[in-house]
DNA sequence: ATTATTGCAAATATTTTGCAATAAC
DNA sequence: GTTATTGCAAAATATTTGCAATAAT
């Protein structure tokens, strides 16, 4: 709502990255005569602009502060879209929301979930990459996507309990 | 519905590991004052049998075969007293499904699930557990409960998916 | 002019819950 | 006898869909 917008940053990728992603969509709805509306726009731009794990909810809250017209129909159908795109990834944290991402394909990366603040955290970690391939080579297995989330909680959180037990 | 039933396994555990959970959980209901009801029986009884990332669905069918009285908001709720016990695990994948498993807390594994046929494979890798801890360190991050999981196309399928290609 | 898209409301699908009846302690 | 548990139906939750109206091509 009331949040600072940069309109620079599209989460940790670079500009050049994100870029890349918005003529891969173009290209993506042009070769399917898909249609760009103005609540399209609205919904990716915001989507580009706020990034990072956003749900369908707060998504929908920014891009109604802008046009209140917006039905959420159209956002989930929009995220849907960038989905099938390949543009966007969607993950399930357990907490019963959708959260979307921009797709990363240079530096793949999986989060730690904070169980107490909901804070996710993006973590790199190519040696276990590595291992895994090894274990699906083991079955014969061919992966197509993977997910790695580690829940429990974040540094914060842990020196707040402490705090809080002393008091 | 026409299985096989064996009545020994537990999975993938031992019969002594069983044994024991099964202890875990009696002392667990005796603490809370829960009572063992004949549907918790025919339930708990049921799924100790058939375990492995049985979902609901499948639970309720084979407890009504045996009872069909069992309603099924009974197999919810003894489900999710199992999970609160410790006993098992809840995990999905994806599917819509909510699947339970018996706690293995000697051997922890992870999973292989095949986009094609569904089929759920286990894996064990120390390593991967290690390297895990270590990234959870340098976040100062608390491990309480992790999730690895492979998605892709098991080695059947690809077999099965060549032949037809060539049909 | 054609047809993709929108917004609404209704439908889905899984899981949870309120409540009166029942059964375990 | 007290209170946890059951089964049913209704509610809750997130997401999807049918459809008439609208807007992009």
């Amino acid at each position: 709502m009331g949040s600072v917008k940069l309109g620079v940053s599209a989460g940790k990728l670079t500009n050049a990255d994100a870029d890349r992603l918005r003529r891969d969509l173009d290209s993506y709805m042009l070769k399917r005569g898909l249609r760009s509306t103005e609540q399209r726009r609205l919904i990716i731009d915001t989507f580009f602009d706020v990034g990072e794990h956003i749900t369908i909810d707060s998504l929908l809250k920014q891009v109604r502060s802008v046009d209140s017209r917006v039905g959420y129909a159209t956002v989930y159908r929009t995220m849907k879209l960038l989905t099938e795109s390949g543009v966007v990834q969607e993950h399930k944290f357990g907490d019963g929301f959708t959260r979307y991402e921009l797709s990363d394909e240079e530096h793949h990366h999986d989060h730690l979930i904070c169980l107490d603040c909901g804070k996710i955290t993006e973590f790199e970690e190519p040696l276990i990459e590595e291992l895994q391939d090894r274990v699906a080579n083991r079955y014969g297995f061919h992966v197509r996507q993977h997910k790695h989330e580690l829940y429990g909680t974040c540094a914060e959180c842990q020196k707040r309990n402490a705090r809080k037990k002393k008091a």
